[in-house]
DNA sequence: TGAACACATTAAAGGTTTATAATATTAGTC
DNA sequence: GACTAATATTATAAACCTTTAATGTGTTCA
């Protein structure tokens, strides 16, 4: 190993960084199921309510719920209620310019 | 359902779309593994031997290489063979703008 | 040629994730 | 209060992923 700017980090910063990367792979790999995935694409920046989700993405209301209860739990989402309905979102800026450039990344409409 | 720019698809539109998703989400799951993606960040742009990410990452030579071997499948890194030595790098240069932005929206330094 | 090095492959045990089916909860309507 | 609609939860079996340990392959160098 001959150099790198790895060797010069402080211990706290390669914890941060270890940090980092435990929270990003556990973000990661909630985003990358392809259900997960049509989930995210089909949202974009909008706000949609759990059976318009079911219908876009085409699987059963208890698998779209299981996914979108672990989107939730690890942040990429947030939900609303509105009287009778659940309403979803991505939950962050950051989040949803990531979502934009996976597609610049893999689509070939792009 | 009300309205959408899925609904004005057409089949084979739509089956891009389908296909898009797989081949993205293959992608991102083999990036969303912590040792995975500790590779990939510790690659960057540059071009490391498999020895030296060894080192950078830390578990065995064995894992390391089961790990190359996922990401080299799916084409996220290249390999080239240098006498003695197997060298990898980032397969292409969108890819490496999405560790980037992985990077932006997940670390603490950014 | 043989020893040592660098890397890849294989097998197996253990753990995690997934889809399905069944059931529960909560809100609105009559 | 009973009924329906919308969503969430739970259990479970099957599929999949990961690590470890052992072994294989190709290359250098003495």
């Amino acid at each position: 190993m001959t150099d790198s700017s790895f060797l010069q980090l402080t211990r706290s910063e390669l914890m941060a960084r270890e940090d980092d990367i435990q929270r990003a792979s556990r973000s990661l790999k909630a985003m990358s199921h392809p259900l997960r995935l049509k989930i995210l694409c089909v949202l974009g920046d909008r706000e949609i309510s759990v059976q318009d989700i079911v219908e876009y993405v085409g699987t059963s209301q208890s698998n779209i719920s299981q996914h979108l209860a672990i989107l939730r739990d690890k942040e990429i989402l947030k939900s609303r209620k509105d009287a009778n309905r659940v309403y979803y979102k991505v939950g962050d800026e950051r989040t949803l310019k990531l979502i934009e450039m996976m597609q610049h990344v893999f689509c070939s409409t792009h």
